[in-house]
DNA sequence: AACGTATTATCGTCATACGATTGAACTTGT
DNA sequence: ACAAGTTCAATCGTATGACGATAATACGTT
């Protein structure tokens, strides 16, 4: 499981400022009790550092400490933030936001795919299009090709932002996914769905592709309200935070 | 100007990779000869390139040294790999994208503010127009308050992905205020254009807003296409890229 | 010629030292 | 007692040197 050291921490630290282990505007420990905590060298601990600067999460200083910044400074487009938050529980804020993020940049994007994709596009698309297939009828990683699927059509539409966003987006995905799965039929009802969309898209209809999009989302839209209505009066939807500490 | 070393050397080697310096999947020189280059010593080196890294600009390994990653993995909603991209030259390419991005996002954050906005929010947007204003009658920095203008309107929205495109947007509306300034009477004209999306707004007219955004978006949009046309031949908007260099 | 092994270039990690910056404590004068 | 200026100290910033880990390359063996 372990793979390196600076990964570790990067990943140790970044969880914890994402959970909300410091609050915001604290200092994290100074570097030496975090090498200390960590058992690593206080090389390792400056360059994970750092690289949740490069991520937003925290700010440096001499003797003010590092502290943790506010999280409109946060880079929620970035892949380890999202898994760090996937990790601590995605709050019902988050989902919402994803929500509307996904009604605004799909419908759109699938417009785009529609006039752009390439036939190469289109290839990966259908693969992973079989994949979710198989998973349905023989059983396998279904949500992997799902994302893949979803991926696919953002990469098509050609433009490098909206393809930035599948990583952000996944996280959503994979929380409807886990939802739906609770229901018998789940993902073999939603299969047709998927298929309209890649037809539309293969046919160059953008108004298609964008009806059949909305179709999906919508469903998917009513299944996550659905779970977060019914548990309004828990905090967060996944794992339970940690205690906050401030330093 | 000098700020501190390990920021000038995030920002001299960010730079070199999004201006093309070194060929993507080629090496950067390996440390030592960074060291020399730049006259700082390894740990600078070190810290940076993990900045870079952590901005998926670059990968790392033993032996394999440090290469440079494709464009997709590049983090485009991190506001220094935005600067950069920038300061080398938007390319017609960036640019349409950009343009894609903002006329996908701001219709759609426009009807969320009118839906969402707090007044704190209004006064911060309001406060912003006056500056404009100001700008246009007395002189002034009129591009700045323009960015407050429509960060204001992201951040009403109320969803943090959302918030975070003003980042990367903010170079496009920049792009689109030097044009337009280099038309007389363009800054002027604009105006009640931003004063009809923020009444709207505030008297809660999801509609009217959308609409309010678009006429804005639209103009903004001709006037890039124009120049883009204009210069079909050359490479690039901005400064001249430098040569290609693969390690 | 193909495969396994050895070499070596390069990054990964550790340890130590000192300089730079800034918040906090202290002193001093009114 | 309070305010302002000064000193102090905690913490990060930078530099240097060393050795281990890894993987591409070159070499030698079959």
């Amino acid at each position: 499981m372990i793979k390196n050291v600076h990964g570790n921490t990067v990943d140790h630290l970044g969880e914890a400022v994402v959970a909300g282990r410091y609050a915001v505007g604290a200092s994290l420990p100074p570097e030496p009790l975090l090498c200390a905590e960590l058992g690593v060298s206080r090389t390792v601990v400056r360059e994970a550092v750092k690289s949740l600067v490069a991520k937003g999460l925290i700010s440096t200083g001499p003797k003010v400490g590092t502290r943790v910044l506010p999280e409109e400074h946060w880079n929620w487009f970035d892949s380890d933030v999202v898994a760090w938050q996937s990790k601590t529980g995605l709050t019902p804020g988050f989902l919402r936001d994803l929500q509307d993020l996904r009604r605004v940049v799909e419908p759109a994007a699938m417009r785009l795919a529609a006039e752009r994709a390439s036939a190469a596009d289109i290839a990966d698309i259908e693969a992973a299009f079989a994949g979710m297939t198989q998973a349905v009828h023989s059983g396998g990683d279904y949500i992997t090709h799902d994302l893949r699927f979803h991926q696919g059509l953002l990469r098509a539409s050609g433009n490098r932002m909206l393809q930035q966003m599948s990583k952000v987006l996944g996280a959503l995905l994979r929380t409807s996914f886990e939802i739906s799965t609770s229901r018998p039929d789940g993902p073999r009802s939603s299969l047709h769905l998927h298929r309209a969309v890649l037809d539309a898209v293969i046919a160059h209809q953008p108004d298609a592709a964008e009806t059949a999009i909305r179709v999906l989302i919508d469903g998917a839209h009513d299944d996550i309200e659905e779970v977060l209505a019914s548990r309004r009066h828990l905090p967060k939807l996944g794992k339970p935070a940690s205690q906050l500490k401030a330093a």
